[in-house]
DNA sequence: GTCTATACACGGATAGAC
DNA sequence: GTCTATCCGTGTATAGAC
């Protein structure tokens, strides 16, 4: 990909994520991003919702594999879903409180306001939870089972994010990470 | 109150979580309140900023009576936690997955940006952990154990949120619930 | 394909008539 | 205290030089 629109899309995923869809303007993308104004345009002839659909899929993308790629790391799949939250907890904390999810808040500000965006991050959203689904079941959880865990894993970590943004504090990971074990243990056969 | 300044507050909170802080322009707020435009600021010298904070207090503790009577009016909090999830989803439902925490969205645009209105969501949020958590230590859960669960609650709701509007669908409501409900269920002694 | 200048609408905010 | 007109900056988007 052109170095240009890369800087583009990475500079944008990053104010999104901070300053919200509506709170980013192109200007602003423009000069952080060291690009000529026209160039967004260039590169995005749908203008600002192009943009965003774009960041929304491949910052989705990225992430899905930051996550996961934790949880698979770990043999012990608690172990994985408690190291998660952790991780979650320290680049938080190392960011100061900025880097959580790179949708969430795209996501609340289009959902009753933009369609094409909507779908974007529902699409994200889906694939998430497909990809998990799939993980989970190759550690043996059941189809159902293995839906429900991790559909409660990402909603626990999405709230969280909101919670712990706002009260800069990690207490709500952790409270989180604990609630999302404590269901998965119930799903498990007891061991030893 | 008064009625006008009601109007401009009630508006406000509607237009706050559907299209963001951001997203939601003081004209629009004004047409909408059918309120004249300088009434804004006759009601909020400190403009935006002051109706943004005074909207986030009151609709918060708004929710927080809705929620949490809820929650009191079982006197069994298992079947408490269960009924809260289901009627959020339905009245998500009900409003074509427009409302759902009235401060959620303004709380991840503005937890990076805007330290006067973060400071406000951090404050809503504390006020919710801290009846929740006097409610569950009522019901007979420890300290830790209440603090824990009601933090896992919330961070499960409003996480379940982003993913529900985003889907248009109540699913991730309904794993969050029975996500939190098994994590309760570890906390509280076996019955019968 | 890079970059600048500009068009046009809308943002928040204010002044001042009534 | 209600309401209108207006200021000025910024928003998205486009035209066109190079």
């Amino acid at each position: 990909m052109n170095d240009t629109k890369a800087r583009i899309l990475g500079t944008s995923s990053d104010l999104f994520r901070r300053n919200g869809y509506t709170g980013t303007g192109l200007k602003q993308v423009a000069t952080e991003a060291r690009a000529p104004f026209g160039s967004i345009y260039h590169f995005f002839p749908g203008g600002k919702q192009q943009l965003g659909e774009e960041v929304i899929r491949t910052s989705g993308e990225e992430y899905a594999r930051l996550v996961f790629s934790i949880l698979d790391a770990h043999s012990d799949i608690l172990e994985g879903i408690e190291v998660g939250f952790r991780l979650a907890g320290e680049t938080l904390v190392a960011t100061d409180y900025a880097d959580a999810c790179p949708i969430a808040t795209v996501a609340l500000e289009v959902a009753s306001t933009n369609e094409v965006l909507r779908v974007a991050t529902a699409d994200v959203f889906t694939s998430w939870i497909d990809s998990g689904s799939a993980l989970l079941r190759a550690r043996g959880f059941g189809e159902a089972d293995a839906r429900r865990l991790i559909l409660g894993f990402v909603t626990s970590l999405e709230g969280a994010f909101v919670l712990a943004r706002a009260l800069r504090s990690t207490e709500p990971l952790d409270a989180a990470g604990a609630t999302v074990l404590a269901a998965a243990r119930a799903c498990l056969p007891p061991r030893e």
